[in-house]
DNA sequence: CAAATGACGGGGCCCAGGTT
DNA sequence: AACCTGGGCCCCGTCATTTG
């Protein structure tokens, strides 16, 4: 008989992707190597994480960094253990392992410790109700009973709710913790406060979080770990799981296997069918049917949608709507191409603005006067015949088209400066195109933020016309979509010629990225030029690409 | 005639997918 | 990560028709 296999170590990440995905465990364990590499935005993500994680630190003064690095296991968990025999009241990383499993906790404070942790600032807090309430640190008059040498166990989340998953990430770590006979008090989440407002200078910690006591639903899950945990650990002795690709691919975390499951898929994998229900994937699998091309006609669980996208890859060509000129009649000269670039820092950085506030730095705008040929002022809705015959010329004489563009180029607030500028190029007159309602949403904000504008930024939110919902998905369908009506799935598709490859930013997060590295970091005069002209070209092609779109468009009915 | 059944539709919720 | 929106779905109330 063989020796029983070393069991492979868990952490608190791994049980969390173990009850996502058996298999994605097994590779996580076994071919870690088969992941997908960590891109730039994802990595942004982990860094802000980490960001407020310090802050959150910062609110429980005294507290002890347990701070080597996640693979010195040993070290850690002697210098955790050396920590809590001198008394200190509050650990942070703390490492613990029980059953295989090591956990490092964000932050360990212990129960009435010290007046320090008195709370002046007792967080409003979400919970799972939706009410608000209090939640102190310390132990004060009318609050449960507090049992002495046991501590409360915090997660620190960069979110402003708490998920589902959060649950299960306080669960085990209580589990472990118990077992290494710690006691927790409570389990608590403590997540960016929606309603701070940064002020000026560091950020003030107390503000800047609410907690979310999840104590109760994380009992309820404590019973289930140690099955959960024995049947991971069979399951990595083994071999590889089968599992077929599902929901559980993005749910609630994007895998890091995914591509290594999606691999081999046909050219048009059900995969790529859009809006798809919880189900709908795993029956057509069920049914062995992979390939958009093999869905029956007469299919019944697929959505209109659907099968408009299984209409044009079996047939092979795209199909756009017989009423679509009409839709494009409505469309009032000069036609105004509009384009946010925006910043959403969970940490604010301007004065006055709360977490994830999206703050507009950089517009591109595109103006097409009515071609010269066209004489009609398109404006007789009765005469279908007419404006569609009207519309199309417009298309072909495309006009003179212009460009505007505005970036703000210092680390202070770019909105004072920005919402005249965008309010003088757009005029009073003429359809502002956009695609979704992102931009809507953004001058929501400055009206709300910039009262003074409102009344103007309203008429203009007034003309904005969604090239996206409007004419996109409601009445186009084309095989190389891809099963989605994103720019820069539906560009490459209507207008080949045109795309985002020779462009050193291509898409908006990364845009985002360069801009706080170019205005807050340290990039130097020369690295801050490249991005800014890097920044202008994305955001320009962005506009240019609406254009041609609309006019790929008309074409399309044309000719 | 009163009660039961069924069709319709509004309200609320969740999900998917778009933007940054 | 937040936010927005439309579609799909379920629940439930209302009203009309059928049934006892």
């Amino acid at each position: 008989m063989q020796e029983t296999r070393r069991t492979p170590r868990l952490s608190k990440s791994r049980f969390q992707l173990g009850l996502q995905c058996a298999k994605g465990l097994w590779l996580k364990c076994h071919r870690p190597e088969l992941a997908d590499p960590i891109d730039e935005s994802q990595q942004a993500i982990f860094d802000q994480g980490t960001e407020v994680g310090r802050l959150a630190q910062r609110r429980f003064p005294g507290g002890v960094l347990i701070d080597e690095p996640y693979y010195e296991t040993a070290s850690a968990l002697e210098s955790t253990a050396r920590a809590l025999e001198a008394g200190a009241p509050a650990l942070f990383e703390a490492a613990f392992e029980a059953d295989g499993v090591l956990v490092r906790v964000d932050i360990l404070n212990r129960v009435g410790s010290q007046k320090a942790y008195v709370d002046e600032a007792v967080g409003a807090t979400t919970s799972s109700s939706g009410g608000t309430e209090a939640i102190s640190l310390a132990g004060g008059e009318g609050e449960r009973r507090r049992v002495a040498g046991t501590f409360d166990l915090v997660e620190v989340k960069s979110s402003t709710k708490r998920k589902e998953e959060h649950v299960t990430d306080l669960a085990i770590q209580r589990y472990v913790l118990e077992k290494c006979g710690v006691g927790v008090d409570r389990a608590l989440l403590m997540h960016l406060n929606h309603h701070y407002i940064y002020q000026s200078g560091e950020h003030d910690p107390l503000q800047a979080f609410a907690f979310d006591d999840a104590t109760e639903d994380v009992s309820l899950w404590l019973p289930e770990i140690p099955s959960r945990l024995a049947q991971m650990c069979e399951m990595l002795a083994g071999e590889m799981p089968e599992m077929t690709i599902g929901r559980h691919c993005s749910h609630p975390y994007v895998c890091s296997f995914h591509g290594f499951c999606h691999q081999g898929l046909p050219e048009y994998p059900v995969t790529e069918l859009p809006r798809k229900g919880r189900d709908l994937l795993d029956q057509l699998i069920r049914e062995g049917i992979w390939s958009i091309k093999d869905i029956p006609e007469h299919y019944e669980d697929l959505t209109k949608t659907q099968r408009r996208v299984r209409r044009v890859v079996v047939e092979g060509r795209p199909w756009f709507s017989e009423t679509i000129l009409e839709i494009l009649g409505g469309l009032r000269y000069p036609l105004y191409f509009l384009d946010f670039e925006t910043l959403h820092p969970a940490l604010p950085v301007y004065a006055g603005t709360h977490p994830y506030l999206q703050i507009p730095f950089q517009f591109s705008l595109h103006v097409l006067e009515r071609g010269e040929s066209v004489a009609s002022s398109g404006t007789e809705p009765d005469d279908d015949i007419l404006d569609e015959e009207a519309s199309a010329k417009i298309s072909c004489s495309l006009g003179r088209l212009t460009h505007h563009e505005f970036l703000w180029e210092e680390p202070t607030d770019p909105r004072p400066a920005l919402i005249p500028a965008l309010l003088d190029a757009l005029g009073t007159e003429g359809s502002i195109i956009v695609y979704t309602h992102f931009e809507n949403t953004i001058l929501r904000y400055l009206a709300e933020a910039y009262p003074q504008y409102a009344e103007q930024i309203e008429a203009v939110q007034g003309r904005l016309f969604d090239l996206e919902k409007e004419v996109i998905r409601e009445h186009t369908m084309h095989p190389e979509y891809r099963g989605s009506t994103s720019i820069k799935h539906v560009l490459p598709a209507l207008v080949p010629e045109l795309s985002y490859d020779d462009l050193a930013i291509d898409n908006g997060d990364v845009a985002t990225l360069r801009y706080v590295s170019a205005v807050f970091g340290e990039a130097s005069e020369g690295e801050r030029q490249k991005i800014f002209k890097d920044l202008k070209e994305y955001c320009g092609r962005d506009t240019l690409a609406m254009v041609r779109l609309l006019e790929a468009v008309y074409r399309s009915k044309i000719t």
